[in-house]
DNA sequence: TTAAAACGGTGACCTATGTCCTCGTTTTGC
DNA sequence: GCAAAACGAGGACATAGGTCACCGTTTTAA
């Protein structure tokens, strides 16, 4: 599995052959069946982690126990609590395999080293936490200017694929509506 | 005005009274008056923005001309739209003044050369903006999760003083409310 | 100093969406 | 292969909060 990862980075932040093995060096590989967690509320997230294959959820619960999900971990992307792994604190999220997964993960000690050996790598990571950071931004600005409908539409532009691969009370979830009015807006549009 | 951000710098980010010449070589000092724009949609964010005095707000327009409030930048506090400024594109956001202010601001070339010469500039400002994607996440779940009533409860909490610094119908178009359903709110806490 | 604009409050009404429930179908895990 | 759980659909109903309209007060700018 990690093979995949080895090609993701090499295409993406530019790393060697040679460089890769720095990467291979300290990597945890970890499958995963469905509903397997890497991350559970009150615990400190220790890694930083790489989807391979699968997808994994990150979501969290409010006090009366409702589930609400921040994103989707599809394959070939990143995932992990930034708060939690860099301050050590422990994580109010949970992060979880919603398919049969495969992933590589990193202590925050190990892949610092990585960041020294490899500024390229940190530049990398720098962009990608700052595009993070837009689309957070953007996200919950569409979110107090959109009615369901709108955000439906939008989810289904934004993460092709995902729709089909979780049930629908998730998007739901994911979007803040209730999986009641996503199943109406959703038939509304079989026949517009 | 550049004293303000000369205490400021040194207490956070551990710059020396030499270092703090270095900023000074590139800083634009301005001084704004109430609605003075340093940005408006459709153009490029060219600097980056510290706040010595008075208070800014980000906003953005929907396409039927709803203004809504992004953040608010008091004294002491960073202000830019990363993506333009990062990427030279033209910004859906507006910032200007909700009273006089007094601003320091440098270009992307300038606070570029600056990162390269003060490291520790650099892992201050990764901080920040880590800091503030952290907040962005949590300030959506609470955005999805919370009535209208728990979010302006919050923002007073949050945000002490700013309730006090603007008019009502900015709160609301901060929280994502009507200005009318605020006003109620507010008016029932009155006696709890 | 004064006219115009901005602001906050409030009533009346409306509607998008939440909540609760039931039922048939599909998926899952043993 | 089967029992149990998860899922999606849809009806009935409730309600938080939006929209519109009006008014008196305060602030602003010329």
């Amino acid at each position: 599995m990690f093979a995949e990862f080895e090609n993701y980075i090499k295409a993406h932040a530019g790393v060697t052959n040679d460089e890769v093995e720095l990467f291979r060096a300290t990597a945890i590989e970890k499958s995963l069946r469905r509903k397997d967690s890497l991350l559970n509320q009150g615990e400190i997230c220790r890694y930083k982690i790489f989807v391979c294959k699968g997808l994994l959820r990150t979501y969290r619960t409010t006090e009366n126990g409702n589930e609400h999900i921040l994103q989707f971990s599809p394959e070939n992307s990143w995932t992990t609590d930034p708060e939690s792994y860099n301050n050590l604190t422990t994580s109010v999220y949970n992060i979880d395999a919603l398919e049969p997964s495969e992933v590589v993960m990193w202590t925050k000690k190990d892949f610092d080293a990585l960041f020294e050996q490899l500024p390229k790598l940190k530049a990398y990571s720098d962009n990608l936490i700052q595009r993070n950071l837009y689309r957070t931004r953007d996200r919950m600005f569409f979110n107090q200017t959109s009615t369901a409908e709108e955000k439906y539409d939008n989810f289904v532009k934004t993460f092709p694929g995902i729709m089909a691969r979780v049930p629908l009370h998730m998007v739901a979830s994911f979007l803040g509506v209730s999986r009641e009015t996503l199943s109406r807006i959703r038939h509304t549009q079989v026949r517009p």
